[in-house]
DNA sequence: TTGTTCGTACGAAATATTTCCTACCTTTGA
DNA sequence: TCAAAGGTAGGAAATATTTCGTACGAACAA
């Protein structure tokens, strides 16, 4: 089945690639092959021009994407929603790295020396808030 | 450069199916590709003897596992740490999704439908520890 | 002793993913 | 008008990953 006319899920997991397009999708909305492109290469790696251009092409096909062809220059946006998507990979992430168990992971999180003091700061901080809102 | 010497940080990440088979080993410590093969099948999927002892094997060379073939039936142990692993996939996945802060990765979970009340107590719980041992 | 079971090794096929070449069309500027 | 620049489409190659068939040796039971 596809659901590419369900705005949020998408149905097939973004691949690699695929997740670095959509990031870029997120970040700027609607823009052109070239566009995206041109982000890549500056942001993450060289990549061809036509590689970039098949792999939208192959998203489009997948429904992670919609494209507005009313110009040459087509114009792609992401069909899923960030957060939704993200959550998605974040739960399996976490399935399968922690047994499911949020709190796993976040002892790994709190342990963990790429962590700074400012971030797990910010994290208490974070949890104080959601405290005094119950 | 190849680490198989260093006994904690992968050279190489882990593949989905590696990860699959650390696992076992992280739980269950040495084991035979039959043990570890069943243990497969009993918890994620069908998979045939071969493709277990085939990716085993090439996760040897890769220095992933060693092993001990004295005996006829070899054994295998992750020669990977189960924390190092982890946090080197959890580091790139916070990277890759969050920017690399755990703070918005803490935010994505405790918005997260998936994680439970519980959980999220047991977080907070965990937080106020923190707190106080400072 | 001999056949059956269970082990390793390893090539090769099957899949999934990524990259790029090439054809061909449209736009644009000289 | 026409060449150059820049688009899309799509096949096919290159890689990465996973799966499995098959050969062959060791162990074991009849």
């Amino acid at each position: 089945m596809n659901d590419s006319k369900n705005k949020n899920t998408p149905s097939t997991e973004p691949t690699k690639a695929e997740l670095e397009i959509l990031q870029v999708l997120w970040r700027h909305g609607p823009s052109t092959v070239r566009f995206v492109n041109e982000e890549l290469n500056q942001q993450k790696r060289e990549v061809n021009y036509s590689s970039t251009l098949k792999l939208m092409q192959i998203m489009f096909e997948k429904g992670l994407v919609r494209r507005d062809e009313s110009q040459m220059k087509h114009k792609y946006e992401s069909a899923v929603e960030e957060s939704v998507t993200k959550n998605l990979l974040l739960n399996r992430f976490v399935d399968t790295l922690y047994e499911g168990s949020a709190t796993n992971l976040m002892l790994q999180l709190l342990g963990n020396k790429k962590t700074s003091k400012e971030e797990i700061e910010a994290i208490k901080a974070l949890i104080r808030n959601l405290e005094s809102d119950q």
